[in-house]
DNA sequence: GCAACTTGCATCATTGATGTTGCAAGTCGT
DNA sequence: ACGACTTGCAACATCAATGATGCAAGTTGC
């Protein structure tokens, strides 16, 4: 009927065949300048992005058809990243410190420098909805864990402390120049845990 | 010599005479507009933001000449409300922890004007850089009331907390469908200085 | 070394966003 | 009620970003 009016241009990246060594360092590299320029202005042009890239604009046209394939390249290529930094700490089987702490420092390492491709988390992308909604449960399964553990109270709302955290994170991923990833880590969960007040439980 | 080759537009919103009532209607809409607009996507057009609105296109180039103009005036805007809410809480007289609690209220009320005009706060308005400042100072003012008054902890890091006051109210303002402004306040300061952890200072 | 592949460059077409203007209809202030 | 102001609409001009392509020169893999 009335599906499909637009014309449908190919595919290119996404079911392709190995690259050729040179052309695979093309791609990471476009990939790392189109984030390094898009977080700094999520407008900027193919243009910009291409001699961030130190290639030419043709070139990033020849690897990724449109502009919006070379934007969900990007946040998929970053969430990947970032669902096995996650997997890489046990979220699931180390004691609950222990595993914050390590995801903490893990994803920080990661987060330090893929601010755009997560904030393209809603993509419509349903691969890369679905890998975050994934990292999101195994997130709140930690912290689940943590407070039946008596590390965070019993009556914290879960869902809210998981936005904290990540607001968290993406602060301390701000000042990356000052510290190094512990002593951001130690910084975020220790935040998360104490907040920043006198331990006087009856203030309000 | 080469100075000034571009080709200037005039200033219209800047050094205006006072508006005739419908107009100044028009003018708040289409600001509010912009930011509900931009907040969602930074790159939407000029014709998004005129139906947003609900004013055509053409209104929105008679009162800002240009894009930038819109945005300048966005920033502006939104930063003098920002300012405004966080005077009328008091916050270098009321004592810390009520003024704490006022701040919080008051800016998440006026909290329309963040996710973009906020983001817009390094714009190269020297005026809109100057109030951020301010603000800025007056938030770390109270703070370090609050610390020496024993609301916050001896040793917090000033700079840091307030990073993590700003991203604590950005969290909280996402969920103002759900609570209203004073539980939400709450959650803020409470998060802020408890965290989410049990009272057990020998953790790490 | 040779074939296949990739890249840069120049060039072109297309599209959508921006900004302007004239005019008719409507609104505001007094 | 009247004049001044404002708005919507239609039409237009301009321009920058996007995307495609042919060709020559340079790489890669075998």
């Amino acid at each position: 009927m009335l599906s499909s009016m637009k014309t449908e241009r190919r595919p290119k990246a996404g079911g392709g065949r190995p690259l050729r060594a040179d052309a695979e360092r093309t791609m990471t590299a476009i990939l790392e300048a189109a984030e390094r320029t898009l977080s700094r202005d999520p407008a900027a042009t193919m243009e910009q992005i291409a001699e961030a890239a130190g290639v030419a604009r043709t070139t990033v046209h020849r690897r990724f058809a449109t502009r919006e394939a070379l934007v969900d390249a990007l946040a998929e290529w970053a969430t990947r990243r970032f669902a096995a930094a996650v997997d890489a700490a046990r979220p699931d089987t180390a004691p609950p410190l222990v595993a914050l702490y390590q995801t903490t420092a893990n994803v920080l390492d990661v987060k330090v420098g893929w601010g755009f491709a997560m904030s393209q988390a809603s993509s419509v992308d349903p691969e890369v909805a679905r890998i975050h909604a994934e990292v999101r449960e195994t997130c709140e399964r930690l912290f689940r864990r943590a407070r039946d553990a008596g590390v965070l109270r019993a009556d914290v709302d879960i869902p809210w402390t998981r936005r904290v955290y990540y607001a968290l994170i993406h602060q301390a991923a701000q000042r990356r120049e000052e510290l190094d990833t512990g002593a951001l880590a130690t910084l975020v969960v220790d935040t998360l845990l104490r907040g920043a007040g006198t331990p006087q439980p009856d203030r309000l």
